[in-house]
DNA sequence: GTCGTTGCAAAGATTTTGCATTACC
DNA sequence: GGTAATGCAAAATCTTTGCAACGAC
């Protein structure tokens, strides 16, 4: 059984507060807020337990750590910033990937992530 | 000015030989043959180079290490089995993934990696 | 009080770098 | 012969694990 401790409960309020994908290495900047001597093991652990106990789901780019975010959210992909290097949800899927298949293979999941600016950095001028 | 080494020839031999994009260790395994004492520091110094001049793209994928294969290949985009670890080409693309931006996002590129099953491992009973 | 959790440090895994030696041009 | 490239090993980065101490229940 899982006990609720001050460095859980501060990592969980970051991740379902963030709005967007945080790594482990963010969420450790973000919860030594509330926790200062929180280590970044506790940190590895406490997602690790939270994607097990169902509530946290990974999210695997193709650029740079794996990030997580809350698991009840609906089908949606990623869009990484090439300046700032955060990672926003995006809304809708192209679907119909199936055509893009050889023949013989078999889909079970997908990815897609798009690369460029956010709206923050594109507004930048030497950003 | 770059040299023609045993290994390096190996290296691109591999590459251009694959059909598919390979990581480092995969490299290194498939060298070996060529060239028994080759290193994987080798390997990544190689690698690197191609990229630099240009005859290499590095393969970005939401698992495991990068891959690379031949710069001279359209744009297309990539399949990974879950089964036997590989990664193929795929033809085509969606298109028209401006649709998913939020206002005032920028977008410069774009990933899509399929999961699933390749045609040998799909007809594999136990695999 | 029990035992899950924590923080530190050490260990793995992957990739990069330092350095003496090798070998291409 | 000059110098890029190699191979080994050490270092750097990211993630996991061991272990004694802590603290939730």
């Amino acid at each position: 059984m899982s006990r609720n401790t001050a460095q859980r409960e501060a990592i969980r309020t970051v991740i379902e507060s963030a709005g967007r994908p945080l790594s482990p290495q963010e969420v450790l900047d973000a919860a030594q807020a509330d926790v200062p001597g929180l280590g970044i093991a506790t940190v590895y652990r406490a997602l690790s337990a939270g994607v097990d106990e169902g509530w946290l789901q990974p999210v695997e780019l193709t650029t740079g750590p794996t990030r997580y975010e809350p698991a009840h959210l609906s089908h949606h992909h990623h869009f990484r910033c090439n300046a700032c290097d955060r990672v926003f949800d995006l809304e809708g899927c192209p679907g119909n990937l199936k055509k893009m298949l050889p023949p013989g293979f078999e889909l079970d999941d997908h990815d897609i992530v798009l690369h460029g600016r956010c709206a923050d950095c594109a507004t930048t001028p030497g950003g």
